[in-house]
DNA sequence: CAGAAAAAATGCGTGCACGCAATTTTGCGA
DNA sequence: TCGCAAAATTGCGTGCACGCATTTTTTCTG
């Protein structure tokens, strides 16, 4: 698509790129957040500590991109993935739960060295917004036709249910004084299976989908038997 | 509620970030926002330069605050004084609308500033973040009882719905170097009337919310005292 | 009303984000 | 193959965000 030739010198962009984050991410674990030096990074990684600051903001960004780094891409391919029947809150959710369900080699370590600092922990949940930008792609190409205000909102909606999702799944500890209550009944669940709570996170939403596709298509009823056998 | 005196001293402290966020609005409209040092944002609200950062983690926060103040609690109340009967979404709707159609004394030239400098702007659409928590409490109220995730995730999408509305809003003003013919007098109005853009913006969103709230009430079961026509 | 405890304000020091301008690297066409 | 223009890297300087320890202010108890 357009990229052939992804280009030389876009090749070693992303090559420094990614050896910046892994450096960041290494230390990081190795001696703790706090220990790491942007500068020490950045000689890990064969550049200055100016180059450095040309490719993140801070340091956190640099560790959590070590995560984070291809989701924005898998996400539009997960969506894609999907059969063209699906229903599109299906194929969302079920893209996004596939994204958050890899548990990847070191990501045990690394989701407990980000529960550690907040710091860290913010800038892990910033970083679903970077689903933002792909999910309106793909989500606009789904309801090609309808209004181009829906495509953004939802794929917005989409990100912050997640970040929602993510902040409630790692908050065991530390809560926060709010000025109001919120019902006598249980409030958050206990840090239960990631893919539970984000399936039920997304659900609100699911009625949104819908009405935007059922715009798309006035006629046929979307009875579709929704198994997601995966 | 919990606070029929609001504490002298939590009124000290209002009053100095009022104080400080004042003196930065003031200043940054006096010679530009790059001009203004956070030493004199304090000295201006007779404070220290370390106790200005105890308010607030940027200038640009400082800056934007001024305008964004109070919206967190006006938000909430506006819509709480939507009649009962009203549906949720257009509740929700149009108490946003309201919240962002005030257009203050000094909202014009304030505006304007803000398109100038990107870190601005940013700093303001990230504002718009503050009426998610008020609004996932007077959600959580309308929809009581309903799945505890659904309030949360609705609010924050109509967070996220705002900015994006925002975002596009203010989106022609790329940089600032040509000025030839946009004139003195042209204010960044691009896309028709902001309310519009807002009403538009947060429509994808009506379907989730008519859910939420059909899902609250199955048959009639939350007896609704007499009729309140008003 | 005194004295202690809690909370906020303040000073200081450190590391760093970022603008700017000079330098090196990369890509492209003649 | 040889520049040349665009893009990336780098060094430097400036302001500043924030942790930590100290001092001042406010609130709570006996």
């Amino acid at each position: 698509m357009a990229t052939p030739p992804p280009g030389l010198r876009e090749r070693k962009k992303q090559a420094t790129r990614e050896a910046l984050r892994e450096a960041a991410l290494r230390l990081a674990i190795e001696r703790g957040p706090d220990r790491v030096r942007i500068e020490e990074i950045a000689e890990a990684a064969g550049v200055s500590p100016r180059t450095y600051n040309n490719y993140f903001a801070s340091r956190e960004q640099a560790i959590v991109a070590a995560i984070t780094a291809d989701r924005q891409t898998r996400i539009a391919e997960a969506v894609a993935a999907r059969p063209a029947g699906t229903r599109l809150a299906d194929a969302v959710t079920e893209a996004v739960v596939e994204q958050y369900t890899d548990t990847g080699e070191h990501a045990q370590e690394t989701l407990l060295l980000i529960t550690a600092k907040t710091a860290l922990r913010d800038a892990f949940l910033d970083a679903t917004a970077d689903i933002e930008q792909p999910l309106t792609a793909i989500i606009a190409e789904r309801l090609d036709g309808a209004d181009p205000h829906t495509a953004p909102v939802l794929a917005a909606s989409v990100a912050a249910a997640v970040r929602i999702a993510l902040q409630g799944w790692l908050q065991p500890s530390g809560t926060t004084a709010n000025v109001s209550e919120v019902g006598a009944a249980g409030l958050v669940v206990p840090s239960g299976s990631l893919p539970d709570l984000l399936r039920a996170t997304l659900a609100p939403l699911s009625p949104a989908f819908d009405a935007a596709e059922g715009f798309q298509e006035p006629s046929a009823e979307t009875v579709a038997p929704s198994d997601q056998s995966n």
